[in-house]
Formats: structure tokens, sequence, C-alpha cells
DNA sequence: TCAAGGCAGATTGTCGACAATATGTAGCAA
DNA sequence: TTGCTACATATTGTCGACAATCTGCCTTGA
């Protein structure tokens, strides 16, 4: 099951729906990272004229999954190691930040929920050990629950609706799933922690530094998978 | 002369030069903030059919100018204290960002043709003093410069081409010119010189500071403003 | 052989008309 | 009078077709 973006509009016309399909298609790989998208051929696939399919496009565009280029069409994006630790960096300021004002503006009753719901989570994934779901799924929900908490709708904006699909895109396609999922557990707490006692400072610091251990964790993934693939050569 | 986006594609299409009027318009206040958009009026007010238009809204809604309801229509962004507040938060973390990444990647000619800009400005602003020409136009061609420098895609897109057009659509219709004129000189001269020596670190510190400042700024303005309408009431 | 130019096909940009939905008004019942 | 319903109007969403532009291939000439 997708996680769709906190702020949507509930899907009611076709651009919507289209919206949404090839969002899932991109961000899985089911439409290739770098492959040239057709009007034609994805209208007919989704059974819609030309009119909505170029609006989905333009929101498409507006998340970072296509570029498009006047008269020339539009092309998924390909996925690259300096583009990722580009949106690592901005997700360390970002999501800091973020934190900062969750600390003052997060209600009460939602800290206490998400509070709830980490400890909700560590239950269920000692159970099923090394099921990579927390990862995935609790992972990005408690990051947007935060997000949401900072009240400012300019930044909800910006991560939740533009950032986090590149985000899902690649951890799905690079397979970024990583070994830090107990370590990623007792971060999350501290920092819902420090939030729950109001000091943005910490709160903020705490969340640099677990974007920032992700995003050293990937430089690391980077570096195996060239030298692999250096010595396959 | 507008500033447009330095990662502009050449105005070719119609949607494209709809876009920059509309742009303009909503920024300077011609189309009032708040007001409800109709798209046949505007669709004839500027001589092309509903397609190309949608797409400029498309592109409104983007950069924040604009709001869209499914089914109901768009609307000018109503501006708030409060909206004004959260894009200068979100400046300054993304502009310190910009600042420590321009002192790593922005070319050594880069900065050496900002030093020179900012000399330039000051002798020419040193001539007709007070005119607010500089706070307008140079200061931000300062920050563009800086951003560009960073060569974080996501960070010069978001800037450039989402937040930039709505830090000016504030400062024109709320007129915050503000008297920190000469002071700016200062203080753009020194971020310029740390991201010159190379230190990072010093230069997201003065680029904080420098927003900071101007937020500050603001919000006094605001306060004054309140009082002036609370005693005329 | 190779480069420049042009032609054919396909793709994107734009248009006008129709369908689906929302908004405002008048009439009716309580 | 107040609140609801139904209708008329206007606006947005979608469609199919045409115009403008690009891409690839072929011809042509040096």
């Amino acid at each position: 099951m997708p996680i769709q973006s906190p702020v949507w509009r509930s899907p009611i016309t076709a651009s919507d729906r289209v919206l949404l399909e090839i969002q899932r298609a991109i961000v899985e790989g089911d439409i290739p990272a770098g492959s040239k998208i057709s009007e034609p051929e994805l209208a007919r696939r989704f059974n819609v004229s030309r009119a909505p399919l170029r609006e989905a496009l333009a929101r498409l565009e507006r998340c970072h999954l296509i570029e498009r280029t006047p008269n020339a069409g539009a092309r998924v994006v390909k996925l690259s190691p300096e583009g990722l630790l580009s949106l690592y960096q901005l997700r360390e300021e970002l999501e800091g930040l973020a934190c900062r004002l969750a600390a003052e503006n997060m209600p009460e009753h939602e800290v206490d929920e998400l509070s709830a719901l980490l400890d909700q989570h560590l239950n269920s994934q000692r159970v099923r050990e090394g099921e990579s779901y927390y990862q995935e799924e609790g992972d990005l929900d408690f990051h947007y629950r935060i997000i949401l908490g900072s009240k400012n709708a300019y930044l909800i904006n910006i991560l939740c609706d533009e950032l986090y699909f590149l985000v899902r895109m690649y951890r799905v396609q690079l397979g970024m799933n990583g070994p830090r999922v107990s370590r990623a557990f007792d971060e999350h707490k501290a920092i819902i922690t420090a939030i729950a006692n109001r000091d943005g400072e910490l709160a903020d610091l705490l969340m640099r530094r677990h974007i920032g251990a992700s995003r050293k964790n990937i430089e690391i993934q980077l570096l195996q998978m060239r030298n692999e693939h250096d010595i396959s050569n």
C-alpha cells in the first residue's frame, strides 16, 4: 500500500487518479528511470485523453519525478549518487527545522499518538525480526508526522509533496533499506522525547544526526556498489 | 525589468508567456491577493485558449502564488504575517545551506564576479543615496548567485523557482524595503568574503544572521502596522 | 565518403466544444 | 421568517482534432 501525501485532496478527477498511478509506477521502477514518456501511449494505457494526463505530468514535474523540455517531451528522472546526496543534504536542514518547529507547535495529543505508535511498532517489529517493514512504512510515517507537526505550510509542502516521492524512489530502486533498523528505533524515540520535552534545539540536532547517519550509510553502500562493479569488469 | 528565474527555459510557448505575465501581475498586486481567478476571463485577457492558461496555473501553484481546489477553481494566495514568517524561517535554513555549499562548490570566477558586482553596486548606490534600487534588484541578485553557486539542483529549484516569487510578492505588496540598506552591504560583503575563503561554516552563520535580521525587521514593521491599525479604529 | 539539406513521420502545443460539477436564486413548506 | 429543495447559470474538467515543432532517414552534391 503506497503512502500517500498527507496534504492530499481526495482523488476525484481523472488527472488525480492518473497522477497516483504514474507516481507509483515511477517510484517502483515500473516505468524505468531515465526513460522517455510518450503522452499518447500513457493516455491510452490509463484510458484518459491527453488533457488530464498533461495535468498529471505537470504535477509529476513538481515532485521531481520527471523532467520536461518544451516541444521535446518528458523523461523520468535519472537517479544518481550526487542527486541522492543532494536530497539528503536538503533533508538534514529541512527536517531539522521541522523538529525545532514541532517542539514549539506540535499539539500534545499528536506527540502522544506518535510516541504510542513508536512503541507499537517496536513490539510488532520484535516479533518478526529482520522484516524491513518498519524501515519502509514506519520510518516514513514517523518523519511525515513530525513534518506535519511543524505547522509550517511551506515546509510541509516541500517535504511531503515534493521531496518524499524521490526519497521513496531512491529507496525502492537502489534498495537502500540498510541494516540500521534497530538503531533507527532508538533514534526516533530520542527525537520524539526531545519534542515532548519541548526541547527544539535538541530535537533539531538529533534529527540532523539521524538523517546524517542514513546519508553516511548510503555513501558506504554506494562505495561498495562501485567497487563490486569495478571488480566485475 | 522583472528578475526572472535563473533556471528558466527561454519563453517560447504560449503558456510560458502567459505564466510570466500572470506572475508579474500577481507579484505586483495587479491581480489582488486573495481574489478568485476566472479561467475564461484570463484566457480572453491574454488571448489564449484555456489549455495553455491551465498549464500556467499549474506552475503558478508550484511557486505558491495561487491555490487550487478541484472543481472550484483557483485563488491568488492571501498574504499573512504568519506566512511571511514561515517563509523566512525556511529561507534561513535553505540559504544558510546554500552558503555552506557555495563555499565548497562555487567556482573561483563566480566568486570574483559577485564580489566585483557588490563593489559596483556600492559605488552606484552611494551616488543616489536612499534609492531603494539596491534592496530590490541587487539584493535578490546577490542571493540568487549564491544559491546557484551551491550547485545543489534541488536547493536551487526550491529557492529560485518556488519561493522567491513569494518573497518578491511580500516585499512589493507589504512595502518591506526597510532602512537596512547600508547594513545589508556590509553583511553581503562579509558573506562573500567567507565564501571566497572557503569558510562554509562562517558563511552559513552569516547568512542565517543576515536573513534573521530581515525577519526581525519585518516583525517590527508588522507590529507597528498593527498598532497604527488599532489606533485608527 | 561525408556533410548539408530536405522530406516524412511522430510528438507536443493549442484550440473549441461538450460533460461534470459547483454556485446562486427562486419557490415552497414548516 | 427560516430552512430546504430544485432549477438555472456559470465554471471547471475532459475530449478529439488541428497546428507547430522535433526526430530520423534519405537524397544530393562536393
